[in-house]
DNA sequence: TTATCTATAGCAAATAATTGCAATAGCAAG
DNA sequence: CTTGCTATTGCAATTATTTGCTATAGATAA
């Protein structure tokens, strides 16, 4: 009815309980073209429902990210999420002038990633990994 | 006197001023081993002044951010600071578990920093940058 | 020295995100 | 359909960080 049925199911056979309140995050993000911000998540929540903490709504988006349903992003200061894409993982570049946001194919960190769970058992969170640092746009137009 | 002319005199000379509070903050972080709270920073600094705030704490730090003369590290959801290691360059990984700080090499994103800069102009801020993820010995003590 | 310019500090308030606790409500079992 | 267990919510308070404004005080030049 509401297209996530199989999530739905995953949760509850992990000790999870499927709320209104969750769902409601749930289709509001996998309703987004691009990634939003957490405070436009609670507004549009509370359209659905007569009130919606905002605290269940950052606790329902990092519980998501947990199961890897939803994909942090940190943009200036503040979280944005997006649907996990599994058919085009990609990985974020922030600009920390314009706040920019450029995806990046997973195939230029991969090697990396391997390195770090072969040499140190370390692995690395990519898929929530926020890379800053300054456009094209923005080196060109700054004086020195 | 404090071991920090150089700096003083870098700044100077870019038109921004040297205060007391500054410099405070400075030594504090550079007398460190390791990496240091905010909060650690200000309780140390109020011990040199009789007061200082803590907005300037954190002005302070994003200031000698900036300049490159300090490295910010995201540890749970705490900002810490090091006196960036010219001599010993490094990156942070970071156990979103157990909140364990590993450093790397920079050799380990060279080409992929190359690269970015190559093909999209991206220059992305690899010293500030905290990769998070799971260490192996909190990897090792999950059941599943 | 003294005057001047303006970067910086203190302060208070705003913003972003997290957390503890008691009440509520999923959901599995009977 | 009812019951019981406990995950989750709402709520309030807390923590972490940032920001706007005014007064202060570095630094340069007269």
């Amino acid at each position: 009815m509401s297209g996530h049925e199989p999530a739905v199911d995953m949760l509850r056979s992990q000790g999870y309980r499927m709320t209104p309140q969750r769902l409601s995050v749930l289709d509001i993000v996998a309703s987004q073209r691009d990634h939003i911000g957490v405070d436009e998540v609670w507004d549009l929540a509370r359209k659905q429902h007569p009130y919606v903490d905002l605290a269940t709504v950052y606790r329902t988006l990092q519980f998501l990210k947990r199961l890897g349903v939803v994909t942090e992003v940190l943009i200036g200061n503040k979280l944005h999420f997006e649907l996990t894409d599994r058919h085009n993982p990609h990985h974020h570049l922030v600009c920390s002038s314009c706040d920019s946001v450029f995806t990046l194919s997973p195939d230029y960190l991969s090697e990396f990633s391997r390195q770090m769970v072969e040499e140190f058992g370390f692995v690395p969170d990519l898929e929530n990994l926020t890379i800053g640092g300054r456009c094209l746009t923005c080196l060109q137009s700054e004086q020195s």
